[in-house]
DNA sequence: ATGGTTTTTACTGCGTC
DNA sequence: GACGCGGTAAAAACCAT
């Protein structure tokens, strides 16, 4: 089979310069739209590839739901303090020397048992960052953000791979990368709500200020998804920009806005997108783009939209 | 648990190509 | 007919209390 030997600056696919080297993987690939541009030479990812979600778990030796409370099991063999092999009781100073090795052998198998936990979880968010595209900078995020949340104990008693997607999206968030909850849920193991929960709780307990979720990170995503001229983005952005200062965009779903400001954008200037499209690149419904687009020309009335179209063209 | 808000699902009629 | 568009009602999901 030929190699294809061209380099890319740009994305053929969706003209974005965000081109990211995956060097796991052996490819270069686009940021934004997640197109494949080239696949050249070692893979290093799983040797494995799965098509349904049975298959995938079957394989899967990273996913398990390894519970933190399974390293008690490992700890069958304590050591005894008060009395020797033939059940006397010991001096003072072997009961001290004693104390102390049960001390280092609690110790050294809590370590033992939280390096593996670690090493399920970086293998399990290397697998989702592969799957989802995920700069590496922000995977990095995500691992140092796992790292903070094992530290207060939060995956006791949680999935690892949970807590791994939760990390996933806060450093997802808090870097405007925008991939949303869904998209995680669907390629991780566990479900959304767990997942959600997650995501409050390590950015409640780790006190960390997110910041809110702004339409605006979703613009160029769909955008780029639905085939959208950089144009009608860019009316989009206004359209989005002068809803916010009227204080029309709270508690609503900022995909679904931003979807909404593409379609009226895309109508001002004639250049027509279907619901259907802008919808499914959004991951939302027809109905929502409608309702937003209702609420946005009411808001907002015609004239100032004239006068949006006016500066841009 | 519950009630209020938002999104989704499913179904409708209308116009156009 | 197929498609896009707009609306509605009811179900489901979400969120604060």
């Amino acid at each position: 089979m030929l190699k294809q030997t061209v380099t890319y600056t740009t994305c053929p696919e969706c003209e974005s310069k965000n081109l990211v080297r995956d060097i796991k993987m052996g490819e270069i690939i686009c940021s934004l739209c997640g197109l494949v541009i080239q696949e050249n030479t070692v893979h290093l990812g799983a040797e494995w590839r799965s098509f349904t979600l049975q298959e995938r778990m079957s394989k899967a030796r990273t996913g398990a739901p390894t519970k933190y409370s399974d390293h008690a099991k490992g700890l069958s063999t304590l050591i005894r303090v008060d009395r020797d092999a033939f059940g006397r009781p010991l001096s003072p100073k072997v009961k001290q020397q004693m104390w102390r090795l049960r001390r280092w052998h609690l110790r050294s198998s809590f370590h033992a048992s939280r390096d593996r936990n670690l090493s399920d979880a970086m293998n399990e968010l290397q697998r989702l960052s592969e799957k989802l595209h995920i700069p590496s900078s922000v995977q990095e995020m995500a691992s140092v953000i796992y790292r903070k949340a094992l530290k207060k104990d939060l995956v006791r008693g949680r999935s690892i791979a949970a807590i791994v997607a939760g990390s996933l999206y806060t450093a997802c968030r808090f870097t405007k990368t925008a991939r949303t909850l869904r998209e995680i849920s669907e390629t991780s193991l566990r479900h959304q709500k767990e997942i959600a929960a997650a995501y409050r709780l390590i950015v409640r307990t780790l006190k960390m200020k997110m910041p809110i979720d702004d339409p605006m990170n979703y613009v160029t995503k769909i955008a780029e998804k639905a085939k959208v001229s950089s144009d009608v983005e860019g009316l989009a952005i206004k359209i989005i920009r002068s809803a916010q200062s009227k204080l029309a965009t709270m508690g609503k779903d900022p995909s679904g806005l931003a979807a909404a400001a593409l379609y009226i954008a895309s109508k001002l200037k004639k250049e027509k997108v279907s619901q259907t499209k802008l919808a499914k690149a959004a991951d939302t419904t027809e109905v929502t783009i409608r309702n937003r687009r209702k609420e946005l020309e009411k808001r907002l009335n015609l004239h100032e939209l004239w006068t949006a179209r006016l500066a841009s063209t």
